[in-house]
DNA sequence: CCAATCGTTCCGAAATACGGAACACAAATT
DNA sequence: AATTTGTGTTCCGTATTTCGGAACGATTGG
């Protein structure tokens, strides 16, 4: 695969200020482990861009730009703005933490949140945050859904990281979960991303019956108690199939429904 | 200036999609008029990072890395957030959209937006967008409060261009109203960037005394009646000096607040 | 089935980025 | 005031990298 090297080097710089909010050039010379001119290169370039620019104290920082273009990215995802105000009405119906994300390659990206109003939030997936589609019942809900082959095509390959107490670490784990939540039509997570939390996800999907995004209600676990949990189970499916009916997905019942009456 | 032109060329292919929403190589490369082979490498690059993506549709559109850096450039400017109560409270209050504004060089750059409940949305500046700062209330605030010669060499530079009927485009005029400005601690704007629309902004000040932000109330010029105007500057002005505060911007009455009893 | 269009690979030529060294400029130290 | 230490910036010959025409696949449509 012939690339742009110098593209890739220059990046590498803005990739540094995932960490670190201000940077000089020496410090990006010094992790970069880059000769100063060149380094000095592809940052006087980027400023020039706009990408990154310089402040009062002359230190660099990830320039505006980037607002700008994150900003049109979440407008060109038609998906938000029809499941927005779903959100906030599944977020002010039960009182917790609704997430929607979205699938980019073998990743679940967060892509709005709506936080319940009350309790003090003890976890926070922001908006970009990246997540494998295997861990977390939002993320793995998208990927439960995807075609046969892609789901196997997935199965075949992952590598399964724990992040918390309650991931899934074995494949035949994950394969019975996903069949599970094809029955079902939703998915439980407990402590897979963060311990102590837990959240119920469903699919929504497009006018062509492909999964575009996964909507979950997310919190402490102890929020998530057995009389409780047919509510939530039952609050995210009617709140995911709205969301896919807003998305052209045929109304009628499905085969899923039909399983589950 | 020796620059990278590999990366100058390449972020032109990011720059396209301000434009459009996806784009295809072939699209590209006659938007570009580079050969071919150069815009393969470029694109197949930045898709390799992540800030480019392939739709199913086999398309070009911006990655969701974009959502990711833009959320943390956000959260970065620690004004929004001591800031976003206060606006809330002021659109709350009169019922108009509020605006926050920062500077970057010599333009004005919205970072957040407090939108009025009830009217139709007319216009709508939003979150990355830029203006130059001589244009509308709120980024002419930022301007008028800079240090006397940085303001100065900001008039013997800037070419003035009409956005709407009220745009300023003397640079006399400019100097005078920068001066008013000063004096009263607001500024007042009807039609400058769009027709039919007036504001009125304040500066925010930090810990220094330095203009760090704009605060503006905008809306429809039918709403910034005589009658109601005492109101909405006293109003910002208000809510801008509460913002000051917030960044430790010393409390006690200023040579200003004297001025204008 | 062939034509057309789009994306991808190859490879020699040449333009471009490289990077060591030396320079400027500021702030902190003596 | 002089010096040191730390920045960022320019210079310029070298050679690595990008360039880009051409030819190849892969997919779509007539």
């Amino acid at each position: 695969m012939h690339q742009n090297q110098t593209l890739i080097k220059s990046m590498e710089v803005l990739r540094l200020f995932e960490q670190y909010e201000s940077l000089t050039l020496t410090e990006i010379v010094e992790m970069l482990g880059q000769p100063k001119t060149t380094v000095y290169r592809m940052v006087s370039s980027l400023q020039s861009m706009g990408w990154i620019s310089r402040r009062k104290d002359s230190r660099y920082e990830l320039g505006l730009l980037f607002v700008h273009y994150g900003q049109l990215v979440l407008e060109r995802l038609n998906i938000r703005d029809l499941v927005l105000p779903v959100m906030r009405q599944l977020s002010h119906q039960l009182g917790e933490t609704v997430n929607l994300i979205v699938r980019e390659g073998l990743e679940g990206v967060y892509i709005e949140k709506v936080e319940a109003v009350h309790p003090v939030r003890i976890y926070h997936q922001r908006p970009g945050d990246r997540v494998p589609l295997y861990a977390g019942a939002c993320p793995r809900v998208l990927l439960s859904f995807l075609p046969d082959e892609e789901v196997a095509e997935y199965l075949r390959h992952v590598k399964l990281r724990p992040f918390a107490s309650g991931t899934i670490t074995k494949i035949q784990d994950l394969q019975m979960t996903i069949i599970e939540s094809r029955r079902v039509g939703y998915t439980i997570s407990h402590a897979e991303l963060v311990d102590d939390t837990s959240a119920v996800a469903a699919p929504i999907f497009n006018h062509l019956g492909e999964v575009v995004a996964g909507l979950s209600i997310a919190g402490l676990t102890s929020h998530f108690s057995d009389e409780r949990l047919p509510n939530l189970t039952m609050s995210v499916r009617q709140a995911a199939k709205e969301c896919s009916c807003l998305l052209g997905y045929p109304e009628r019942e499905s085969q899923l429904e039909r399983l589950n009456g």
